[in-house]
DNA sequence: TTTGTTGTATTATTATATAATACTTGAGAC
DNA sequence: GTCTCAAGTATTATATAATAATACAACAAA
């Protein structure tokens, strides 16, 4: 690691600049220049610098009141490319559309990022909480039912590898810990094919995933859909719901290219 | 803009990064290492160093195979970041998703952006191009619904200066590029209070929008639907969707914070 | 095998980013 | 009103860190 940064061919202002971009989060919305220099850990001149080059480039928007930094349109424009880059985007989007608009409720693309899902493409049914309608949000993927749903495609090793080392997080009262109870999870997804959770991201949701798999069997990403619990029986579900969205996943899968998710591609999001 | 760029605050190598950043997009999905240096005009060194450094740091996946560089999950963490800072991004997606469920229809939020408007909210309806159901795209606003809504609610001279001098650009058979007949259009929708365009992005798709006044009656948003012409005469908009897509825009208005967009704000994205 | 193209690694050179410091501005206290 | 302090801005000498040239390696096509 520091090994590669003490390369020439390691640009150290370039990362720096892309630090900055990085601080901005929904912690941290609009930041001051100290407040950024004291975020990154960079010096005043630096963020001086820096911040005034990304803004020069259209990367930070200034209130020129406050002198108070924001991200700028840029930040979607970067967003409108990845979606044309990612062939999965294109093939899952209609499908995701009609489940949301029969189901009445929220229809998610999630793929596996490092030890997180990320939500890539969302339709959002009635009564979404705001966090749960936005794109590029991420999760300890033990504890989505995304993440299991694609765990349980992977090999016993590098699932059982995932379930011991990869990041947990208690999101609410009712989040599981418990990596015992994660693994049975898993296992249980993998003789259904699907994975389902109660309460693990937002109580009073229950959450619902089919993996889409690859040839080769092996799944990076999912389809994934929430319910309100009270509305939305097991049985219900199981009825009304279910057969909908492995339908979904299934239309998707046979129009992936053949190791597109190269391993190590998708790397995790740095955090410094 | 050369005088600022020569400047001692600007960092040289941090906007050559952004530069290959902003050389990916719906032409260029993927590229390899040379695609990029004489898309971008760097030199085989500069390229080389700056894509190495975008890939350490997670912001350019590599397929180890093809040597080829693509947006990483990165780019929709600041998607993320983008829309927790953006307080109109939460203020309108309740609405839309009203909206959007209400009339089956397409709705989407568009922000001013330079001279071209900005798709930030989008909630696809039934039978939508995918073009239509991302995020991030930008239309030159003359050529929008969207665009003559929010410039309906400028001053007349502000209004005639863009109208002059704007961009505009062919996107179907019966754009229109005649600018005489454009100013027609936004003095009908300042009286109407909605702008309304047939054929100009899609052929066969009707926009409705209606912007998102502030305090002081100016827009720099916009609530825009699509409708497929066929099926939604104008008779029918009329009556079934107008009044809600209204509604929308006038229950957002109130809640925006005086001054937010402050002018010189959202810069446009630069061409280099 | 040869040839050419593209990606990778190495290096001397100095241009360019740096960090320290000084200046300016504005908000709040009193 | 003016004092004080914090935050943002501007300037500069210095040497670090980015550069561009070049050489090497890998691979595909001819």
């Amino acid at each position: 690691m520091l090994s590669e940064k003490q390369n020439t061919l390691y640009v150290g202002s370039l990362a720096k600049g892309l630090k900055i971009l990085r601080a901005f989060d929904e912690t941290a919305t609009e930041m001051s220049l100290s407040e950024i220099a004291t975020r990154t850990g960079l010096d005043k001149s630096a963020t001086q610098r820096l911040t005034n080059t990304l803004h020069v480039e259209g990367m930070l928007d200034k209130d020129m009141k406050t002198k108070r930094f924001r991200p700028s349109h840029a930040w979607l424009r970067m967003a409108y490319a990845y979606f044309w880059s990612d062939p999965l985007v294109q093939l899952a989007m209609p499908r995701l559309i009609e489940l949301s608009q029969h189901l009445g409720a929220t229809a998610n693309l999630a793929e596996i990022s490092g030890d997180h899902i990320l939500y890539v493409s969302r339709i959002p049914g009635k009564s979404s909480h705001f966090s749960s309608t936005i794109i590029g949000r991420r999760l300890p993927a033990l504890c989505t039912a995304a993440g299991r749903a694609i765990l349980s495609t992977w090999s016993a090793s590098e699932c059982a590898d995932a379930i011991a080392t990869w990041s947990v997080n208690q999101m609410t009262a009712k989040t599981t810990l418990d990596r015992t109870e994660i693994g049975r999870a898993i296992e249980t997804a993998s003789r259904q094919g699907y994975a389902e959770t109660q309460n693990q991201a937002i109580l009073g949701q229950t959450g619902i995933s089919a993996p889409i798999t690859g040839p080769d069997g092996v799944a990076f990403a999912a389809v994934q859909c929430s319910f309100p619990s009270r509305l939305w029986p097991a049985t219900r579900i199981q009825e009304e719901a279910l057969p909908f969205i492995l339908d979904a996943a299934h239309a998707i899968a046979p129009q992936l290219q053949r190791g597109y998710h190269a391993q190590g591609l998708a790397r995790p999001i740095g955090e410094t």
